[in-house]
DNA sequence: CCATATACCTGACTTTAGTCAGGTATTGGT
DNA sequence: ACCAATACCTGACTAAAGTCAGGTATATGG
């Protein structure tokens, strides 16, 4: 990779993501500890559930029950169980921490503003145009995608985003029920795998592979979110999927698709598969794909 | 402002500068406090002053000194005192310390790679230059212009900057012997007032004005380093001259530039300065400017 | 040569952050 | 009704970060 990009990205690192992260931090800061002054901004006016706030935040269970403990012993919050399961606990602002709150985010808007505020108008548009880019970009970095269990909450999520997707771009819907099933059991090791791919614990894609006996594996159900396109997130799916099957020992996978899905039509054709003969029955498929694999 | 403008600049602060930055951080520490390893970095392979390091990192003078002091026992640091001045102490990188600053460079390239990584050659392009662009553009926030006496180091190599650039640009170079001369006492309050703008401590630009007695206010010596120009630095520098002058009573401002100096010149008109007759015998002078200014 | 300023150091703290090994209450399946 | 799993809490820590009030050594101007 060009040492120059690399260097061009250390130094952004370093004068932008270091210093004005550090002033960020000290602008919320205020009074009170900035664990504190974030937990209580990730609370926000609607209120939040513990767990939600322990992913979100990147924190030790113990040490943010003891967070909200201190936070609810200066009036700022209360904490208690959630209206379904009695386990989980929700957290909410009192007033006086609604009070707060809103002195954070004004801090907020003012920090902000103190970056805008030298600039011209022109100059502003471009500093959050680039902001924009970059920030698009890096989201690319920021995605993981890994195995997860067809069955897992995020997973289902994405599935059910699919397949409205779907619904709403064939020709006259989409109705599982007279789409080729897809078992749970297909999914898991070793007969097949569901890839959910997530931004910052949040699901924004998924894929799977059909292990078939005597037969080259079956990708389904390959989708992105909108809010992660055009970043080359498909792609990478595809890739992690074919590694999948070959590393299993299979030499080839192939997939259908509807003739109205053209960008992953073209996304197929780049990454390099042939489109065949009919190899299955899937009544909303249009066009069938193939590429030959190895590890 | 516009409140889109803000809330992008938020999201950026949250989504980039906290989130990879704390990041980097992680790549950064690595079995060793991270006070300590951005303490080892920045020391560099060329050694720093103490004095240097604190203003650089902003850390308590005590605080400092125990850093050096533990990584004096790990062997990877020595102090000794500067050759100047005996007071002033200089940290210098032992071979193991010089070892261990190499392994963080190589961890920070690896980071910087993996935010390229996953993304194609032509992203990665847009990648850098948008975050070239962000960085240019916040520079203009982060410089900080106030009063400075005109003896201090800083002033000098400011003055001396503008000296050798003007003498690039005129028609047969600059003698400042030649040239109305201007003490410094006229630049201390109450005769007058020196500015310098900083960049995280570093001149990266000056002004000044004199109020002379019943005549408008002079300015002199307007320069920007080129490393911040295009931000609307020089307008800012007018603009707190201007200020200055008004805030003390005068009414008007005036200065007189070289022919040569054609973005000057632009810079005068667009902030409202109208030509006027001469009213000086500066030798490299063919323009000059004259503006009302009120407090 | 002396007073004063500069540049750094030391000791004695406090605060914040973070970890980990057990707890308790609630729920869901059998 | 009972057992395992889930979701959170408590107590008992350690480590890191940061602060502050004095120090000591070196320079500088009269």
């Amino acid at each position: 990779m060009d040492e120059g990009l690399i260097a061009a990205v250390r130094r952004f690192n370093r004068t932008v993501t270091q210093r004005v992260g550090a002033l960020d931090d000290e602008y919320m800061n205020r009074g009170r500890p900035l664990a504190q002054s974030r937990l209580l901004w990730e609370i926000g006016p609607d209120g939040a559930e513990v767990a939600a706030l322990r992913t979100r935040l990147g924190l030790d269970s113990g040490y943010l029950s003891r967070l909200l403990r201190t936070l609810e012993g200066d009036g700022l919050v209360s904490v208690g169980p959630a209206v379904g399961d009695g386990r989980v606990r929700v957290a909410a602002l009192t007033d006086a921490g609604r009070a707060e709150w809103v002195e954070l985010d004004e801090r907020s808007d003012e920090f902000a503003r103190s970056l805008l505020e030298p600039l011209t108008e022109r100059r502003r548009e471009r500093l959050v145009a680039a902001m924009a880019e970059v920030e698009r970009l890096l989201v690319a970095s920021m995605v993981v995608i890994e195995p997860c269990p067809p069955g897992d909450p995020r997973a289902r999520a994405c599935v059910r985003a699919y397949a409205r997707e779907v619904a709403g771009r064939f020709d006259d819907g989409f109705d599982p029920a007279l789409s080729r099933p897809v078992r749970d059991e297909e999914l898991v090791p070793p007969a097949g795998v569901f890839l959910l791919a997530t931004l910052n614990g949040e699901p924004v894609g998924c894929g799977a592979v059909k292990l078939h006996r005597d037969a080259p594996a079956e990708i389904k159900r390959v989708w992105v979110s909108d809010a992660v396109r055009g970043l080359g997130l498909g792609r990478r799916m595809l890739d992690e999927l074919e590694r999948h099957a070959a590393e299993r020992g299979w030499t080839a996978v192939r997939l259908d698709t509807n003739r109205h899905l053209i960008e992953a039509i073209a996304l197929y054709r780049s990454a390099g598969y042939r489109e065949v003969e009919a190899f299955n029955d899937e009544p909303y498929a249009h066009h069938w794909f193939c590429k030959p694999v190895a590890p």
